[in-house]
DNA sequence: GAACCTCAGTGTTCTAGAACTCTCTTCCGG
DNA sequence: CCGGAAGAGAGTTCTAGAACACTGAGGTTC
């Protein structure tokens, strides 16, 4: 990273494996390789990228940690359904977080519209029934594949403000920070399996009563005052939540 | 031709990396190495244990996978700072403790099972496939209606054991820690978003095809060998994960 | 029909090196 | 005193196999 390798001659010192995974995985996100598909034998797929066995089993090293590939004994390699792990542990936020899994995110913004607030944000945001907030959609895509969907509803105040910023290029929450001076320091989250809507299975491409997490997150700042509620929907096979638990029990 | 244990059919068959990798988290989790510490060079350990150096690194692997050491090029190989999450640590279990809101909680045995693992048990247990395992399958039920519905497996050597206990009685964990002297110290957790399959909608009084979490969970003791897999399956409607999130000053 | 056997195809483990890179320290020339 | 060169010690990448183990399919036997 730091130190810049300039000098023409080496240029590339990516190793082998490396650029054969990322080779893999060209051919998996641009669907020349679908998902459920069985790739050549390792030992033909070796012989194609001029490798060894071994070499060409630390490429699918990776991208299997990446949940990219499924390998089993017996049968073949298959490419994996396209599948998330959410590191509930993790507090990163969703964008961030799978970005370091170096997978290519993208957000597409649907629409956004003033209306009037319904039960459940008027209640999280401590508006009024059927107060004025603005709307966001959104469709978060994985290496163009839609993952979720989430709407975002503003207070009016906070709302007149953000629909003036190009949320198609800014991160929601950088408009609050950096033109509002707004910044999020902790939400509450309930995450809860349910059936996909008609409307929200079409934005995400699959079919209605699918199951799928629904979670509702309202944000604060630090005053604790709420900012804004999110409610995202990510289909069940989509996505995963993992965690780690410590059981401290012994010494108490 | 190495030393290969022919011993009957159970558990034989671990491959030689997965050996030194246990030996070392042995030496690691007995303070043998002590955090920081530097571990001999490849070289030296490769020849230690009698193995490669591409052999050796496997096992490398696998403990860098988990954690428990980090490799610096040019360094060393290193004793791994327990860092990791101090902070979030929600001890209480996902399905479990829900007795700490107050509500009635009972469990229902529905029945015990010797048969062989499924694929995703073995791998979980580090067990081969086919393996025999004891699957337990239980019932929660929270002020009489039914929660949840759990499916563990225990290796049959635990699982011997354990089948001898009054499981309607004790809980798993118990029979775990104080007739076997296994105490779980950490897990690790999974959760999707399903549909119900039929016989699981039965036990649990509601239709199939409704969304439902499933969790699945490894349990391991402190040397970090796998003691018990869950699987649960909890009906969409009757559950609700919900969690704080604190953004640090994470300047990203 | 059920249980067993065998076999081809595929992934997995392991060997015995060789060459390379990275980091740090030491030493030499200025 | 400074700056670079040289080297030692450590991890990393890669080769060219060989032997082993798992899965599913198609026969064979009872």
């Amino acid at each position: 990273m730091n130190g810049v390798r300039m000098d023409g001659k080496l240029g590339a010192r990516v190793p082998r494996y490396h650029r054969i995974a990322e080779a893999l995985r060209e051919r998996i996100g641009s669907g020349q390789l679908a998902a459920g598909a069985r790739l050549d034998n390792q030992r033909k797929l070796a012989q194609s990228f001029g490798v060894t066995l071994m070499t060409l089993r630390q490429a699918l090293e990776l991208l299997e940690r990446d949940h990219l590939i499924t390998r089993r004994h017996g049968l073949g390699t298959f490419v994996a359904a396209p599948s998330i792990d959410y590191d509930i542990l993790q507090l990163r936020r969703f964008a961030g977080d799978l970005s370091a899994k170096g997978e290519h995110v993208a957000t597409r913004l649907l629409g956004t519209r003033f209306g009037a607030a319904d039960r459940r944000v008027a209640e999280a945001l401590r508006l009024s029934p059927n107060a004025r907030v603005l709307g966001l959609e959104r469709l978060r895509l994985v290496d163009g594949h839609p993952m979720s969907l989430q709407r975002s509803f503003l207070p009016s105040p906070i709302g007149d403000e953000v629909v003036r910023a190009d949320l198609a290029l800014t991160p929601l929450h950088q408009v609050l920070e950096f033109k509002l001076g707004v910044v999020i320091t902790h939400a509450r989250e309930t995450v809860s399996a349910v059936r996909l809507g008609r409307r929200e299975a079409r934005d995400l491409g699959c079919r209605a009563g699918e199951p799928a997490f629904e979670s509702e997150r309202v944000s604060f700042n630090a005053a604790g005052a709420p900012i804004v509620f999110d409610r995202v929907f990510i289909p069940g096979d989509r996505f995963r939540i993992t965690r780690e638990l410590h059981y401290e029990g012994a010494s108490s």
